[in-house]
DNA sequence: CTTAGGG
DNA sequence: CCCTAAG
């Protein structure tokens, strides 16, 4: 979704812009990246906490919006002259650099200074077209190095062969066209490309963390982003990028998160974690603006917002207009979809029988033998049902008294000749284990 | 699509 | 009741 949600071309340039003959390595920053950029702090004046966080990086790239020059510390890559970010580059990576292009220096240093997970490339030589490696086995100590100090890292072996160099110089091989009339583009967006393509390469083995994980990491530190802006601590290292929606309505970044891609990594494991939004859990409509060709980014953003506020108003609507599903504060302060049905007791004398005939576990069958008529309940409801019936068989049973908590997981009051044969049932079939087909437990069931 | 289990 | 990894 997300390279398709970034314009179609600037954003291929992560290849074919950011590519160019000279630097296909300089995408790599160096090893302990967090560690360079404070050291930067110390020594290299235009760098100074410049981007290495997406805070800043929206900052940068916002450049256009007052608002962020308020940061203290915060320097616009934007602001500086090519010999200023020349020297930037250098504080960066610890080389030199001839390279001109203003643009393709400031991604690089954003690049550089957000990496975490990368490699210092300090020991390759890049010559004209090509780059020149000072050794092999040198580079490959110098990762091995790299690594150790962080453990999490993937593999030495595979590090060494999948080498950013190969990659890229693969890549400028084949796309090299659309580059520099991209260059106006927001370096956001690029941003987000680079991470996306970057992560394959550079996070290939790792386990990619869950959605769920993502989306709340995100939703957590969006929020922090924006408290933090506003009373502008001076603690860039932990705020986030998409941050003040509210500051500017119109704002290119983050009216959908969807388009933004941050790159962090997940506790220090270099796995990279994407930064999206949480607000339709739902399948996408077809022809949602995100597959739109894009044209002029102002006719772009109007009509991502209006967009984006219908599917609110869906939201809403489908929420209020439904009687069974009520929002209700969850701990943490979010609101939380709650379908609520509450179960009867001829329910539960379905879910007991059934669980007699069929067995505990068959809860499909047993949906689709016993509950054809209550819809709304899934087989993962009978099966979540019948956990709480044993749970509250079990604790309210031995002493009648136990009634009170054991309603904490039964919705209705069971009466106890039902909480009995739940119990029954279930010491039966704890004796009896299941791997027979049904139909034994069925007649041995009279 | 189901199941099993954790949240 | 929700969510999601496994199968």
């Amino acid at each position: 979704m997300e390279m398709l949600n970034v314009p179609p071309d600037p954003e291929a340039d992560f290849e074919e812009v950011d590519v160019q003959p000279e630097q296909s390595i300089a995408l790599f920053a160096p090893a302990a990246d967090y560690g360079s950029s404070f050291q930067l702090e110390g020594y290299s004046k235009p760098s100074t906490g410049m981007v290495e966080n997406g805070t800043s990086t929206s900052a940068v790239v916002t450049s256009s919006k007052p608002d962020f020059s308020t940061l203290k510390g915060e320097i616009h890559l934007d602001n500086l002259t090519v010999k200023e970010l020349q020297e930037t580059f250098k504080a960066t990576f610890g080389r030199e650099t001839s390279v001109k292009d203003k643009q393709w220096l400031k991604r690089r240093i954003l690049m550089g200074l957000t990496n975490s997970c990368d490699f210092s490339t300090t020991t390759l030589v890049i010559k004209d077209n090509g780059v020149v490696k000072k050794g092999k086995e040198e580079i490959c100590n110098n990762v091995e190095h790299n690594i150790s100090m962080d453990p999490e890292v993937g593999s030495t072996s595979e590090n060494c062969e999948n080498s950013p160099t190969f990659h890229d110089i693969r890549k400028e091989n084949h796309s090299n066209a659309t580059g520099m009339e991209s260059q106006n583009y927001l370096v956001v967006d690029n941003y987000g490309s680079e991470n996306t393509n970057t992560e394959q390469r550079a996070t290939k083995r790792a386990r990619k963390p869950t959605k769920r994980y993502i989306e709340e990491l995100s939703e957590g530190e969006s929020r922090d982003s924006c408290s933090k802006l506003i009373s502008s601590v001076g603690h860039r290292a932990y705020s986030q990028p998409s941050t003040n929606m509210h500051a500017t309505p119109g704002q290119k970044v983050g009216l959908d998160g969807r388009w933004l891609v941050r790159r962090d990594s997940l506790g220090g494991s270099g796995v990279q974690v994407p930064y999206v939004s949480r607000i339709r859990r739902s399948r996408p409509r077809e022809n949602f603006m995100t597959l739109m060709p894009v044209t002029s980014s102002d006719k772009l953003y109007s009509e991502r917002k209006v967009e984006l506020e219908k599917e609110l108003k869906n939201l809403n609507s489908y929420e209020y207009s439904d009687d069974d599903v009520v929002t209700m504060p969850a701990a943490n302060g979010r609101l939380r979809r709650k379908h609520h049905r509450p179960w009867t007791l001829s329910e539960v004398v379905k879910l007991v029988e059934g669980v007699a005939k069929y067995g505990a576990g068959r809860w499909s069958e047993i949906k689709r033998l016993a509950f054809a008529s209550y819809s709304y309940r899934t087989s993962v409801d009978l099966k979540d049902k019948w956990r709480n019936l044993l749970r509250a068989s079990f604790a309210q049973l031995p002493a009648e008294k136990g009634m009170q908590s054991s309603r904490k997981h039964a919705s209705i009051p069971i009466p106890a000749p039902i909480l009995l044969r739940v119990r029954e049932l279930a010491e039966m079939q704890a004796q009896v284990p299941a791997g027979d087909t049904g139909s034994d437990r069925n007649s041995a069931h009279k």
